[in-house]
DNA sequence: CGATTGTCGATTGTCAACAATATTCTGTTG
DNA sequence: CAACAGAATATTGTTGACAATCGACAATCG
């Protein structure tokens, strides 16, 4: 396994996380990052060679992938990355508008101030970030937002989805959120949700989380149309 | 292995499937069996001893079955069948009837008349097994009614979803639907369902949709309450 | 010339052995 | 007798080798 910070003695000593753990890791890196393409296939040998391990971690790996749609495996032919068409990615969209909508109603019916202030910090930074026009920090912290309100959900396997359909999505590899305008409404629609959750209203919050996402596949068909 | 796609698959010899794949069905069918309990270990030697294959299919198998939710994963420690709290039930429950609201909502959304005498048949085919108490026969029927709308609402990631989701709340193994007035009133909220789809009416076919699998939930809670 | 068949190289599927880790047992000690 | 340390055992993690399969190209036949 190839060290990024450049202790592989130390690693190789006191490993404690499975090799398949790193090599799932550096394989979703190298998806999402882009540095395989979509459709391309993951050749088993290479990859090994290149992370220094045997195959079978990287086959776990690769299976392990699958889960999260990343990948899609062909037997006697291998697993290939996923290739999204657009009516693909709209899907993806609507099941995350529902699940970001559960986990708003939840967390807006549940007590909690410490929660409702964390949120209300991390949209308060995100308008401040805007200000600046620090757009790769507003994404980090729109990330955080969403996160948090689905870590503190109680609904695990709708956050798990949640995320994972997360990760599937950027496999359509479009930045939709760019320009200041997009980041203004995008801050203005966390407020709303933000309000639903501080006033304890649940449907409400569900319908602007939901709607937070659908906006967000408007804005990928008007990116494409425009 | 369903052979939907144009896999030329015309010789009837055998066709020697990827063992991982018989283990992974074979696996499944002991879970959900309920031949293995729920918190129990799968111990990847004697599996593999059973089946006649070594570790290496039933450690793939085991990550492949991860994937649906069926077993969790504790490194250097083993596969442990899913154990499914309450909470964890209701919550698919909820997952599923927002699936399902999605998959009746995208029937209704489409033309195609032979859809809805094929669906049209399956109930009143549960009429009859209700009326001659064929209970076995009816979860069948009803199965096939469910799977019959994911297959053409033509939203695969969510169907495939659906159908995952629908092995996972089978961990909690507990037959809700017994007695013939829950029949009854199940296959009257099917006929609601189809009437909705058969008028074109996305929205009420979306709730019909939802609110069966949450009435499903609501039996459970009173199966176990009452 | 086109289609079919055979062969070759590359890649995935499977296996059994070895290493690392967790668990159980056992003997000792206070 | 309880608690602990350390060995013994069982199980998972990883590896390299071998078998099965696939795709491509060349040879053969009509």
């Amino acid at each position: 396994m190839q060290n990024a910070n450049g202790t592989p003695e130390t690693a190789q000593r006191f490993r404690q996380r499975p090799l398949v753990q790193e090599v799932r890791d550096e394989l979703e890196r190298m998806i999402l990052g882009g540095e395989v393409e979509a459709g391309e296939r993951l050749n088993e040998i290479v990859l090994a060679r290149q992370m220094g391990v045997s195959r079978g971690p990287v086959r776990e790996a690769a299976r392990s992938l699958e889960r999260e749609g990343l990948v899609r495996a062909v037997a006697n032919q291998g697993v290939y990355v996923r290739k999204l068409s657009l009516e693909d990615a709209l899907e993806l969209y609507d099941l995350r508008a529902l699940m970001a909508g559960e986990l708003c109603a939840s967390v807006a019916a549940m007590p909690g101030a410490h929660i409702r202030a964390d949120l209300r910090d991390l949209v308060d930074t995100m308008d401040d970030l805007i200000a600046g026009d620090d757009q790769d920090s507003y994404f980090t912290a729109n990330l955080a937002f969403h996160d948090h309100i689905a870590a503190v959900a109680g609904l695990e396997r709708t956050r798990s989805l949640y995320v994972a359909l997360g990760k599937e999505v950027r496999l359509f590899r479009l930045r939709v959120l760019n320009g200041l305008a997009s980041l203004v409404v995008s801050n203005a629609e966390h407020r709303r949700i933000l309000a639903a959750i501080e006033a304890g209203d649940v449907e409400t919050a569900r319908t602007e989380g939901r709607n937070h996402h659908l906006n967000g596949k408007r804005r990928l068909l008007e990116t494409l149309n425009g």
